[in-house]
DNA sequence: TTTCATATTGATAATGATTTTCATTATCAA
DNA sequence: TTGATAATGAAAATCATTATCAATATGAAA
């Protein structure tokens, strides 16, 4: 029954291993990139042309919930998710995001100092204002390459 | 005709002076909170009544991208503003967000050591991946005062 | 297996923030 | 004061996301 890491996660959790469920695993697993609802709906079609749109937000939430994607927001109106501990991918990283053209790039170069000071900063931050941190977000904003001459 | 700093501005790019912009420049200049623009447009129409909402938008937008506001997404689906140098406020910060009420916490203590972390990342990253970065975000996620005890 | 309670689904309608459209109005230079 | 046109407000359109609800699939129990 157990197909993947994620899926007996999932059952561990008593969620049911449903298509719909597979198939966005699936898909995250397989990609670099970090995809909108609508970009994994549209490769799920291709899949199973049963599946609805409504089941890949249901099942982004539930995911996200449980832990297994993250859920991100780069200043565009949709949000694009994440699978967490893909193997294609860097631990833990923080995110380059091109404004023009939405491209992110991950990068994990020059974090040990970056959360270094980020625990720190929470650490001091969570005593002067009382305030709980659960995560945090590092964002850097601007054009790559191509846009750079584009634009 | 002037009548502040940032109306000057608006006048030296070619913009006109307009009632529906004087009146979003004075609720940002006289709150330290981050409105949305619903937030602005209440505040709008106990000053004028005939202001409509399309307005408030559009100046968002203008001011925005003329660097007199910065827009944030803090995770909401509503999208909030903060003018640039209001003097209410601290020159710049970072900010905490409570993911339950929504409150958002300036703060700029210990700044000077994560803008120079900063600083120095984006100057590796912008190298090695040829990334013209504009600006960054840092944001702490989590749960303030009140919201800990009720949550 | 077959049955069954119910978790989950997909189609559709609803929502809510933001944009677009377009005819009307206000602004400011001449 | 005038006139070109920048800017406005009302209403409709978008677009991502959610809620509704009847139909279906899932997995435990018989």
């Amino acid at each position: 029954m157990k197909d993947s890491f994620w899926q007996e996660h999932l059952c561990y959790l008593g969620f049911r291993l449903t298509v719909p469920r597979k198939i966005v695993i699936n898909i995250l697993k397989e990609t670099e990139k970090h995809l909108s609802a609508e970009d994994i709906y549209v490769k799920a079609l291709k899949i199973n042309p049963s599946i609805g749109l409504t089941s890949i937000y249901r099942t982004l939430l539930l995911f996200t919930k449980i832990n297994v994607v993250q859920k991100h927001d780069f200043g565009e109106k949709k949000a694009r998710y994440e699978l967490i501990n893909n193997p294609l991918k860097k631990e833990h990283h923080h995110h380059l995001i091109c404004t023009r053209c939405k491209t992110v790039i991950d990068y994990a170069d020059f974090m040990k100092e970056e959360v270094e000071l980020m625990t720190k900063t929470e650490n001091k931050l969570s005593k002067k204002y009382h305030f709980k941190i659960i995560y945090h977000t590092v964002h850097f904003y601007g054009l790559c390459v191509k846009c750079q001459k584009l634009a």
